[in-house]
DNA sequence: ATAACTCTTGATGAATTCTTGATGCCGGAG
DNA sequence: CTCCGGCATCAAGAATTCATCAAGAGTTAT
């Protein structure tokens, strides 16, 4: 956080609440970007990293929700979400989805200033190391743009082979149990396949290992689970 | 990762709404203290050290704010203040005092629910950072990540040698007989197989001692147990 | 509708871990 | 001094868990 003032990330289609929370944060010291679509909007969270995301559920192309998932799948930038609708099935929705707080409209500027103090507060407390680019050896995964190389080579996965690789970057170093790798991939119904594991970590070791009879990467623990290597 | 269910810390004096949140909690596998003072509230936060802190702000005795102050000068449990006053000021005073959300009743469960989800998510991602390590000498044992370590090498330990290990590090310095270890590693019926416990101990004294014939760390209890010598 | 890709599932040999018995050591008791 | 019980160690077969290949089912894109 420079002492330019904190980033917010505004995405927000309606021209009178932009201008209100663009008065209202610029009085304050926050530099900020604009968005008025989802496209826009998660275009804008990857190229420009803010420190704390301002989301409108109404946004016209597509879900607010969904842009909401599809930032968390890389991200712990806080999300403040404030939307017309102010029913408790749609704060739930929004807060499970991965937001960090609910602000029915209308709402007054100081307690929205006073929640995403609060937001960053959060983000301050929890930035260290949290690179959004994982780096081990020859391996990169970029979460951001849900690219995966291995050199200089850029390895295509299925969504699955994704999915299974992230839930191992997301606690690279740890090991991670049968059960919880297959409760992040396939849900919690699959709990019990531990071979679908066993054929998606070969094929995984297949793409990213230079040899995969030695994996440097993606290392068993025989009895337990597997772990990401660090380093 | 208990599976007891987190743990919550109750600060509220009005009978009714006590029941109240006691219901919710209870029935969604919360466990949970209760205290009607701020002066209680805070004995409870620094002895019981809860999860999370559900704090609301006209207590008997006090400022709720003042508690609020008092138990963010030494740690960062998420504070979820109910208030029947609705005033922004007084949301942004709690707000700002360190308060992580702000609740005004008349509140829904599920919205309540959902909002300490997101404080438990957020505590836990902090926490996520510095692993709980035991440390003797030259032995560390991390117990999140499931890793062992001896001076700066990692050594490998099986299912069966680490859950042996485990057993003794929760019980760090204390005799465990053979029927303890018997029962926690193998279950409840091997009691009577004290030769697994040799085979084991062996092979964990020739992972884990410099020197296996003069063990620093696994110390045999002659008769009795063993123990893990502390330091 | 077709083709390309992805997921699920079964079969098989390889690798690791667990169990079990045999053997030797040491100190105390007879 | 010798025997005995508790302990440590070694090693081999049994049991479990893994890696890998491949084929058919299911999905998605064109």
């Amino acid at each position: 956080m420079s002492d330019a003032g904190p980033l917010v990330l505004l995405i927000e289609d309606e021209p009178q609440m932009r201008r209100f929370l663009r008065a209202a944060l610029e009085s304050h010291g926050y530099r900020f970007v604009e968005a008025t679509t989802a496209r826009e909007g998660l275009a804008q969270a990857t190229s420009r990293t803010p420190d704390v995301i301002l989301l409108d559920l109404g946004l016209p192309d597509g879900d607010g929700l969904d842009l909401a998932r599809r930032i968390r799948e890389w991200t712990t930038t806080p999300i403040v979400v404030i939307s017309a609708r102010g029913k408790e099935q749609d704060k739930v929705a929004a807060l499970d989805t991965g937001a960090d707080d609910y602000l029915t409209k209308p709402f007054g500027t100081e307690e929205l200033l006073a929640r995403l103090r609060v937001a960053l507060r959060h983000a301050a407390r929890a930035a260290a190391g949290d690179d959004p680019v994982f780096v081990a050896g020859d391996l990169r995964v970029d979460l951001p743009a849900r690219r995966v190389f291995v050199g200089n080579d850029e390895v295509h996965l299925t969504p699955t082979e994704y999915k299974l690789l992230t839930a191992l970057v997301h606690d690279a170093g740890k090991v991670l149990t049968h059960r919880q790798l297959l409760r992040a991939v396939w849900g919690p119904n699959a709990v019990e396949h531990t071979h679908y594991l066993r054929v998606y970590m070969t094929q995984l070791r297949h793409k990213l290992e230079r040899d995969p009879t030695r994996p440097r990467h993606l290392q068993t623990e025989p009895g337990v689970g597997y772990r990401l290597k660090l380093e």
